[in-house]
DNA sequence: ATCCTTGGTTAACAGCGTTAAGTAGTAATT
DNA sequence: AATTACTACTTAACGCTGTTAACCAAGGAT
């Protein structure tokens, strides 16, 4: 059992941490209390990680290529365009609805609240991008999306729907207003801005 | 001199704080900080708050207070409902862009990064939502509006807006893509959006 | 002259991230 | 076989944090 705990202090740490992260939250993330958990000393942990910093860059990283799997694996083969982009966003929003704090947590990387999120490790942060890019450069050529710089309407896909969950999550929204229904509006509009304004029936086909 | 230091050490405890929230980031505000810059110590913060949560839900109320001011006088009077819209956005994303950590602190209120925000102070945070609610349904009067819940929609705006601005700020856009293109081309769908199908030609009167 | 209130203070607690120095146990070298 | 070097940790300590409890000095009311 002794080579099993040896290298992988280093993956009891990030699980530690994410147990905390995700029963606590980020808030009461505290390197000693990881530490703790699974009784070693706080200082091991510099061991493994340049700091905490450096530790919550790797829960972002994770978690990142968690929401990435749930999004590769909602995108179906088959269907129009319109219909895929809908997938896709109702993918990401189930993922924020279902791990509220895991979620939160990739966008926890803003400018002051942390140490800046290495850029390199963005990369992989596109591959949800790219997923959109892909669907969007599909619905232009069967004439059903109308967008003339994919490459940024892909980022702004995903720009909005983050403002959505990030108003729903942070518990802002109007207490009148029932939630499913306004991602639902939301994802509506968001959709809809892409499309090709003169092909409303081919929408129509594309539902069924 | 003394009457006029009496009663506002809590504005200028709101004061200092502010400073070292622009200046510093939030990460870097503590209540001793706040304390030593206006030579007092850091317990007297609690004879005017009851916490550092409860001194940030200030700073956020301040923030917002701004925020709905400059929306509010970049309102036009005059002018089509989408040219409106338009204005709102852009005030929207000047407002961010000149004062992010001011305007990043108005969405620190996340779930478990802070005390929750008391819902009773958000009746000031919809002063913004209201103002987009009468452009919508003074569009959806004039026809060139295609809206079939304001209430809802008003709110989606504000959360697009917001997710667009949040990628932005936390510095998540690809390089080699230009932010003020991304922008431009973000606020172009998100207005696109609550237009009428069929009303193509009156955005364009609209714009003029 | 005494009491109570107002508006602060100092001291202390428990917890934090991080650094420096030390220490067992194992592997390699002589 | 003895010594050295390395690995994977630990303990101690620094300076910071939010927060609580107890104290104190000045002013007004009784």
């Amino acid at each position: 059992m002794e080579e099993v705990k040896k290298q992988n202090l280093k993956l009891q740490i990030i699980e530690a941490a994410r147990e905390v992260l995700l029963s606590e939250g980020y808030r009461n993330l505290s390197l000693r209390k990881i530490a703790r958990k699974i009784g070693v000393s706080a200082t091991s942990i510099y061991l493994h990680f340049e700091g905490k910093d450096n530790l919550v860059h790797s829960l972002i990283e994770a978690a990142i290529e968690r929401l990435n799997e749930s999004l590769k694996l909602a995108l179906p083969e088959k269907g129009g365009p319109i219909n895929k982009l809908e997938k896709l966003a109702w993918a990401y929003v189930n993922f924020a609805l279902t791990h509220p704090r895991e979620y939160q947590i990739i966008y926890l990387v803003s400018s002051d609240e942390m140490t800046r999120y290495p850029k390199e490790k963005f990369r992989k942060a596109r591959k949800g991008y790219k997923l959109v890019l892909q669907v969007l450069q599909e619905g232009i050529a069967e004439g059903i999306v109308d967008e003339k710089k994919p490459r940024i309407a892909s980022y702004t896909f995903w720009a909005q729907l983050h403002g959505v969950l990030s108003v729903v999550l942070s518990k802002r929204l109007d207490t009148r207003i029932d939630q499913e229904e306004f991602i639902e509006e939301a994802i509506d509009h968001i959709i809809s801005s892409y499309r090709q304004k003169t092909s409303l029936e081919a929408e129509e086909l594309d539902r069924i």
